[in-house]
RNA sequence: GGUCCCAUCGUCUAAUGGUUAGGACACCAGGUUUUCAUCCUGGAAAUAGGGGUUCGACUCCCCUUGGGAUCACCA
């Protein structure tokens, strides 16, 4: 059987949103899951579009997810180079080609005169095509330096197009799907309907991974394929992801968010990949939570979904906080940069941040919420007189029991379980609900209403911290 | 306008002719717990509509409706 070997063929334009990020997912997982190989392309033949940086940032995204390139611009391989810009020698040998097969002929149009056409076919509410103003075979040619001169167009036959998609099933189109397009820009570049077909066969891509919007145009990729004598590699249509209210492509003005947004937020890799994979795929299993490899291993291409998704953010909250939980305190650690943690903690050692994030580690959705959750573990709460007020307990019980909680605490050794026993004991002697002086500690020593486990954060703080905080709160009643 | 694609709870989805249409997120109600969170239990919630085919249709066919893609010297 043929080596699998799939693509993800960006254009270097700026951000890579999510949508984009799931098909070459898709590809990866394919791939991986065949032993096969995943290549990096980079469609850079729109120079007025492209971005600086934007091949960095794509394959900072990629790694980041942990869709490992085998074959690209940061991967060597045999079949390179891998940057379309770079290969426009090859571009111009099939030209060549095709033109001596008749299958190609320079534009006798300027660009006015098409737009003219089009207008024309516009208004009339036909579709327009150009191969209706294509003159007639005898008057046809090609010009002598036609190179960077004018644009080399592809003479398309007709037929009834017809193909098959692993996703999509067998599919087909009207012959009106059928027209000459444009091959070489006027200024040397290919387009992009002629550059892919040529790299993917050079490349010897077996699987062509890609959205919906070139269902469309796949007629014409099989005419030039069939010009060409090239058997098209395997095709497989990926569902869209759409915007949240709308049912709309997500795009960036709906506010689509590239991938390394929810990096620099503090999602996990791994619950944006599992994420990612979840919109439009599934095992078939009720299995919700999966790891990279599980993924991988589980991936085929018949499962993919034929309908569109929508970004649902809780959804992706929701695993992002279910593979935080999964994973060992000490490894969670290492993923969190010092930009997650408030300010203050920057005073704090290592070791007593690891401690808090214990604590935390079950409550934490993503990083960015670590300053909100952790702030009094590094810095002295503000409190007067109206935040230290717990329910079912009398404004005037409140001095003389903390004066009491004080007293005991400082006899008490602060471990978990001395906390534990002693204030429970405390709250027996006064003859009150656990709770109630349980919530009154809580307040004084943090600040919040809403905190870990009151001897666990007790035991963090730390004696001479509690007791410090503890009689502050006492001076403002 | 032409061509094409899609259609199960609000959302992500399972069920490829026979299920009380299942799970998850979110939501609501209980429980566990010192608060929050976690965890556990329960609830509400869907086959877009209409015709066929069939003993039987979410599933196959047709029409309607709705949504989407595309018709560039963009990819």
């Amino acid at each position: 059987m043929q080596e699998v070997r799939t693509r993800f063929a960006p254009s270097p334009t700026g951000l890579l949103h999510v949508g984009a990020v799931r098909t070459a997912l898709f590809a990866w997982a394919f791939a991986k899951s065949n032993n096969g190989k995943f290549i990096l392309r980079i469609e850079d033949t729109d120079k007025s579009r492209e971005v600086q940086g934007a091949t960095e940032h794509i394959i900072e995204s990629l790694e980041w997810l942990g869709i490992s390139v085998d074959e690209g611009p940061n991967a060597p391989g045999d079949l390179g180079p891998y940057i379309q810009s770079m290969r426009l020698d090859i571009y111009k040998r099939y030209a060549q080609q095709l033109i001596n097969d008749g299958h190609a002929y320079t534009d006798p149009y300027s660009t006015a005169q098409v737009a003219e056409f089009r207008e024309e076919a516009k208004l009339l509410k036909q579709p327009f095509l150009y191969r209706q103003f294509r003159p007639e075979d005898s008057k046809l040619k090609v010009e002598e330096d036609w190179y960077k001169k004018s644009t080399l167009r592809f003479k398309t036959t007709i037929f009834k197009p017809e193909w098959h998609d692993i996703v999509r099933g067998d599919l087909s189109a009207g012959e009106e799907s059928l027209d000459d397009f444009v091959l070489i820009k006027a200024d040397g570049y290919p387009t992009y309907n002629f550059a892919h077909i040529v790299d993917d066969f050079e490349m010897k891509i077996s699987h062509i991974m890609r959205g919906e919007e070139f269902i469309a145009s796949t007629p014409k990729f099989l005419a030039l394929y069939k010009a060409l004598g090239i058997t098209p590699p395997k095709m497989a249509t990926m569902p869209p992801i759409l915007n949240q209210n709308g049912g709309k492509k997500l795009s960036k003005r709906d506010g689509a968010k590239d991938v390394l947004e929810y990096r620099s937020q503090g999602f996990l890799s791994e619950g944006v990949f599992n994420f990612l994979a979840g919109m439009g795929w599934n095992d078939g299993t009720e299995q919700e939570v999966f790891s990279r490899q599980e993924i991988v291993d589980n991936f085929t291409l018949e499962r993919i979904q034929k309908s569109g998704a929508k970004f649902d953010d809780q959804r992706l909250v929701w695993l992002n906080g279910h593979h935080i939980r999964n994973m060992p305190t000490k490894d969670l650690f290492k993923l969190i940069d010092d930009e997650f943690w408030p300010e203050a903690a920057s005073k704090s050692s290592s070791d007593y941040r690891l401690e808090v994030l214990g604590l935390l580690q079950e409550r934490l959705k993503y990083f960015a919420e670590l300053p909100e959750l952790s702030e009094f573990f590094f810095e002295e709460p503000n409190y007067n007189q109206l935040t230290i007020k717990v329910k079912k307990l009398d404004d005037t019980q409140r001095a003389p029991l903390l004066k009491a909680s004080i007293e005991c605490l400082d006899q008490t050794d602060f471990t978990v379980e001395a906390l534990e026993l002693a204030l429970r004991e405390l709250a027996q002697t006064k003859n009150l609900k656990p709770g109630t002086i349980f919530g009154l500690l809580r307040i004084a020593a943090t600040g919040s209403q809403v905190a870990p486990g009151l001897f666990e954060t007790l035991a963090v703080l730390g004696k001479e911290t509690t007791l410090r905080r503890l009689t502050q709160a006492l001076d403002q009643l």
